[in-house]
DNA sequence: AATGAATGAGTCTTCATTCAT
DNA sequence: AATGAATGAAGACTCATTCAT
C-alpha cells in the first residue's frame, strides 16, 4: 500500500478509537489491529502514539480554523447574521462528519500531556478572544450592549460546545444541512435578543 | 490516625492529584506518596483506585445538587431572578472551594469507566431537563419566547460550563462573592435580554 | 478469655479454614475474622501462620500415631485380625471426626514449606516401614505370599488413603461405627486374599 | 523463536516448577527467569499464570486418558491380564517420563482452583468408575468374589497412586521398561490373590 | 516497507507481619 | 491481653516501544 494510504488509514482507525474509548483506553494493539497491520508499521509511520493523537488534533484545529472566517461588514458583503450563522454551519458541518474528532475536541486532551492541552487551550482561547473582540467592536458602534464581554464570549463558546456535545450524543447525525442551519440560527437568536418576550423582565 | 481522619487525607490529596493530572496520570503511588502513607494503606480505606475515584464523584455531585434548590414562584417568595441567581452563586461558591472537583466534574471522567461515565451524564441531562422544564413553563406563562427550549437549554448549561471551565484557569480564586454575584446575573442576563442594544437585530 | 482457650479456639478455626480451602487460599484475615478477634490478637499466640499451620499437623500426626497400637501376636492376645481392624477404624474414627485435618493430611502440606513436607513424608514412611515389615515378618512366618512386600504396602497404604479421601467427598459422615468398621474389613479382606473368586484367575 | 517453541518452552520450564515447588511457591518471574524471557513475553502466550497450569493439566489428562484401553474379552483378544498391565505400564511410562506432572497430578491442583480442581476429580472419579464397573462384571461372570466393589476400586486407585507417589521421591527414574512391568503386575497379583498363603487366613 | 516476537518499566493489588495504644 | 492501623515486600499483569528478519 501507498506511504501515504497507510497513513490515512491508521489516523483514521485511531480517530474512531480515540473518540470511541478515549486516548487511555486505546492501545497501539487496539489501532494496528484494527487497521490490520503489524505493530512494528505503525511505528514506520508515526514516533509513537502521542504523536499520532497530536496529528489528529492539530489536523483538526486546522480545518476548524480555516472554516470559520473573519465576518466582513462594509456594504457589499453578505449580511453579518448571515455570516455569522454560515460560521457556525461550517463548524458543525464539519464536526458532523467528523464526530470521532468532535469528541476528543470536546473532552479527549485532558491531562495527557502539557503540549497538547495546551494547543486546545490556545485554539479555544482564539476563538474567544475572536468572539469578545467582535462583542466589543460592536459596542463600539453601539449594536452591542454593555455587558460583560469576556463572560458574554465565554457564554456563546459554551453554548456552541455544549450543543455539539449533545451532537453526539444524540441517536440521529443531523445531516440535513437545513437543521444544522436552524440550530446555528437559535442560538445566534438567544444571545441576540435572549429568551424573554419582549417587554418582560424577571423580577 | 483516626480511620475517618485518613480516608478524608486521601480523598483530597486524590482529589488535588485527579484535578492537575487526570485520572490516568494519576498512579496510587502518586496518591499515597502524596500523602505520606504506605501503598498498602491505601487498599484499607478503598477497594481500588477507581472506587475512591467514583466516591469523589458521587460526593461532589450531592453536594452540588443539594445546593441547586427548586425555583419559588408564590407571592410571599423572594424574587425568582433572585433565587436564580443564589442557585448560581452557590454552584460556583462550591465548585470555587473545590476546584480539583471541578476539574473532575468538567472533563475528568471520560473514557474512564461506563458507570462512572453515566452518572455524569445523568447529572447533567437532569440539570439540562430541569432548565428547559423552566423555560416551557416559561413559555406557557408567556414570559418565554418561542424559542427552541431544547437549544436554549444547552446553551445555558454550556455558558456556565464554560464560565467555570475559566475559572479553573484564572489566577485568581474568584474568592470575593460580591463578583461571583456579579457574574451570575451577567449570564442570566445575556439570556434573558441577549447583548443587542434594544432596538437593534442583527441584519 | 483463657489464654488457652484463645489458642484452641484460633487452632479450631484455622483449621476448618484451611480444610476448606487451603493453606494459600486461607488468610490470616480470613483466621482472625472467623475467630472473631484483633489481627495483632494472631501474633500472640502463634509466631505466624505457618507455625499455626504447623502446629495443626504435629497435633495430628501425634494423634494418629498414638491410636495405631503394635499388633500383639502371643497367645493371650486377641486375633491379629481384630487388632488390625481395631486400628484402622481407629484412624477413621479419629480423621471422620476431623474431617479439616484429614484434608490437611491427604492433599494440604505440598509445596507449603520443607520442614512441613518433611513431616508428613516421614509419619507416611514410618507406616509404610512398619506395614512392610508386618508383611516380611508374615513371610518368615509362611503366612504371607512371596510378594514385593514395598509393593504391597505401598498398595495398602494407599487404598486406605484413597478411602479417606472418598470420605472427605462423601456426603454421610460415616458416623456409625459398625459402617467404619465394615470397611475396614473390606480392606483387610481385599489384601489377604485378593477380589478373586477361589481357583480363579486371571488368564 | 518460533512461537510454538516458545510456548513449548514456556510449559515445560513451568511444569518443572509447578512440579518442584507447587503452583502458589511458583511466581511468574520464576517461570519467565528460568525460561530466560522477558516477563511480559509470558503474557504472549499465556493469559495468566492459571490459564497456563490449566493447560498442563488439561494436556496431561488427555494423554493419560488416550493411554487407558478398554480391557477386550472376546477371544482373539490377547489376554485380560496382559491387556491391564499393558494398561498400567503406559501410564507408568507415561508418568515416569513426566515426572513433574506426576507431581501436580498426585497433589498439585488443590484449593488452587475450582475449576481446575473439578477436573482432576472428576478425572478420577471416571478411573473410579470404570475399575468398580469392571469388578462388577466380573462379579456377574462369577470370576470376582463378593466385595464391596465400592472399596475395592478405592484400594485400587488408590494403590496405584501411593505407587506413583514412591516414585516421585525414588532416586531412579525406573526407566527400565521391564521394571515398571513387574511392579504392574504385582500390584494386580496383589488385588486378585491377596498377600496370604493358600489356604492361611488371619485368625 | 512490513512484520511480529520480545522487551521491561510501570501499575495495581494482596497479605503476612509489626507496633503504638 | 488485646487491638487494629500501618507497613512494604512481593506478585500479577499491561502496554508502548524496539529490532532482527
Amino acid at each position: 500500500m501507498e506511504p501515504r494510504e497507510r497513513r490515512t488509514q491508521l489516523l483514521e482507525h485511531a480517530a474512531r478509537l480515540f473518540g470511541d474509548r478515549g486516548y487511555y483506553n486505546t492501545s497501539v494493539s487496539d489501532i494496528v489491529s484494527s487497521a490490520d497491520v503489524a505493530r512494528g508499521t505503525f511505528y514506520l509511520y508515526f514516533a509513537n502514539k502521542r504523536k499520532l493523537f497530536e496529528e489528529l488534533v492539530d489536523s483538526l484545529l486546522l480545518r476548524l480554523t480555516s472554516c470559520i472566517e473573519t465576518v466582513e461588514v462594509h456594504e457589499a458583503a453578505r449580511s453579518p447574521k448571515e455570516q455569522l450563522v454560515d460560521n457556525l454551519v461550517r463548524v458543525f458541518v464539519l464536526l458532523c462528519e467528523e464526530r470521532h474528532m468532535l469528541s476528543i475536541l470536546l473532552r479527549g486532551a485532558v491531562g495527557l500531556d502539557r503540549e497538547i492541552d495546551d494547543k486546545l487551550q490556545d485554539f479555544y482561547r482564539e476563538i474567544l478572544e475572536a468572539i469578545e473582540n467582535s462583542l466589543t467592536l460592536g459596542q463600539q458602534m453601539n449594536l452591542v450592549r454593555r455587558v460583560n464581554t469576556r463572560i458574554a464570549a465565554l457564554a456563546v463558546l459554551g453554548a456552541v460546545k455544549e450543543v455539539l456535545h449533545a451532537l453526539l450524543d444524540s441517536e440521529y447525525s443531523l445531516d440535513s444541512e437545513r437543521e444544522i442551519r436552524q440550530q446555528a440560527t437559535d442560538i445566534l437568536e438567544i444571545f441576540s435578543i435572549g429568551v424573554l418576550e419582549d417587554g418582560v423582565s424577571i423580577p
